[in-house]
DNA sequence: GGTGTATGCCTTGTGGTGATAGGTATGTCA
DNA sequence: TGACATACCTATCACCACAAGGCATACACC
């Protein structure tokens, strides 16, 4: 009865990860981490979210790949390229005016 | 490659809806038009969405409905219930706080 | 009369995506 | 030894917006 898990978090894994990849590479187990620790435990995508989103992105040309060994594991480093980063800009941008045209039809006074 | 349409709009339906019908009861062709109106055209779903949409939540007791034929045309109008209320206040709550935990993120001046 | 458009209801099929629930392997610490 | 964190991965499911139709009546226009 009550709305799914994932009410409103359509394409929301996709803006979070290209907005903390601006910042610096990361990899998938970090990012899942980092996620939740900058939403102050609001949001939380599981690994199961991530590694794939992860991979898509890169097959479309808007992550690239590192790998790199530590401590005897093996991590895979994610950078935003060009085309990453333009596409988060699209993102970005048809989220605020997303959010915005439904806090508008929201907040308004009366709907005649 | 780019994001699909539905992009972000996982549930809004579901949220304008019940948002619009709080003010007033209205039939289904009506809410397709209001929806968009309201928006500014910025927001449009189909009757494929909200035709399925509103006979879930009839189904679920969060909205009533009422029939009435005008002008020889048969109009199915629809009310929020009480637990239909409720629906949209926790919808609404979510919403409110999703979108407030994704802002801190976009815009958190650095993800150390 | 015929044609197009608006009104008003509906359903089916498909695709995309978050959620769930696994699996594999290494390092660390009690 | 066992438990837990780290770090990667995949397969399957459920849900929902979307596209693309169908059906019927009213009305305007030519």
């Amino acid at each position: 009865m009550p709305p799914t898990p994932s009410t409103f978090l359509n394409g929301v894994p996709e803006l979070l990860v290209l907005r903390l990849l601006r910042d610096r590479e990361m990899y998938g187990y970090e990012l899942v981490q980092a996620i939740r620790e900058a939403s102050a435990d609001q949001l939380t995508f599981a690994e199961g979210v991530i590694y794939p989103l992860l991979h898509t992105l890169e097959r479309d040309g808007a992550l690239s790949t590192r790998r790199q060994t530590i401590n005897g594991r093996s991590r895979v480093y994610y950078a935003v390229t060009p085309t990453g980063r333009e596409r988060f800009d699209a993102l970005s941008a048809h989220w605020r005016a997303l959010t915005g045209a439904i806090a508008t039809v929201l907040e308004a006074p009366r709907h005649a």
